[in-house]
DNA sequence: TTCAATGTGCTAAAAATTTAGCATGACTTC
DNA sequence: GAAGTCATGCTAAATTTTTAGCACATTGAA
C-alpha cells in the first residue's frame, strides 16, 4: 500500500503530476506548468532528485533534458485511481462514478455512451 | 487548482487519508492505521498541525480528541477524484473507468448492475 | 574566435517537516 | 489520597525539503 508516490514531498508531488499529466517535460516546461514555481534552479534540483529516487528518467534532446516518468502512466494512473477509489470511497468504483456524476462536471453525451459500452463489455467479459 | 490537500506534507496527508477513509478517529487510531507510524507524540503533534491549518476538527469525547475533517468527506473526494482524472485521463471520466475496468480488480456483477444504472439516469437527467 | 544565450551540475544555506520527551491534567482503582 | 493509566500541550532538536546562485559546457551568431 506504501506506494511510490506515497515517499515524494509535496513538490516533488506537484512535479510528478505536471509530467504525468503531459507525459514528459523539460525543466523549462515544468516551471511554466507549476502554478507556484520555484526558481528554475529548483526545479532542475527537483527533477534530479527525483531521477536519483528513480521515479523519472530522462533523455538528452540536443541540449535540454526531457524528463519522463519510469514507472508507465498506465500503471501510475491506475494505482493513483484505485487509491482514490479505496480511500474515499469504500473500494467501489461505483460509488466513485455516482459522485463524480453528480457533480456539476459536464459530463458530455459521448462520454456517457462510451461508459455505457465500456460496462457492457465488461459485463460480457464476466460470463 | 492549488487544491488544499496539495499544500499538506507528507505526513500530514497520510493522516487526512487514514481520517478521510475512516471519517473520523483519534489519536491512537491514526497511530494504529499508519503502517509506518512515527511516535505518537509525533502523530498528535501532526493533528495539532491539521487543526491549525484548518483541515481538522475535533470534537472531546471522554478525554479522547475524535479528529474530524472540516471539509465534508463528499466535497473532498470529488476533488480527489477530479483531480486524478485530470492527472491522469485526461478528464476524461471514461478513460478512468475503462482503466479500472482493465486492471486485475475484480468488479463484482452488483457493481456493474450499479454502474449501468448510474449511467442511465445521468443520460436521462441530460436530456 | 569571441560573445551571448541556454542548458546542466553542484553546493551550501534557509525553511519546513518530523520527531521525541517532558510536564500536566483527568479519571480509576486500590 | 496516592499511584497508575491515558490523554493532551508544548518545546526544542534532528532531519528533510526547498531554494538560490555560481561554475561549467554547448550551441549559434557576429
Amino acid at each position: 500500500m506504501t506506494s511510490k508516490t506515497n515517499r515524494l514531498s509535496r513538490r516533488e508531488r506537484q512535479i510528478m503530476d505536471v509530467i504525468y499529466a503531459k507525459g514528459e517535460a523539460t525543466a523549462t516546461e515544468v516551471s511554466e506548468l507549476l502554478t507556484d514555481a520555484p526558481s528554475h534552479s529548483a526545479v532542475r534540483a527537483l527533477l534530479r532528485i527525483l531521477e536519483d529516487k528513480g521515479v523519472l528518467k530522462h533523455r538528452e534532446e540536443g541540449k535540454r533534458f526531457v524528463f519522463l516518468p519510469v514507472e508507465s502512466v498506465e500503471k501510475a494512473s491506475r494505482s493513483a485511481l484505485k487509491q482514490v477509489v479505496h480511500t474515499f470511497f469504500e473500494g467501489s468504483l461505483a460509488n466513485a462514478v455516482a459522485a463524480f456524476v453528480d457533480s456539476k462536471e459536464k459530463i458530455s453525451p459521448d462520454e456517457l455512451k462510451r461508459l455505457e459500452s465500456i460496462i457492457k463489455q465488461a459485463k460480457n467479459q464476466k460470463s
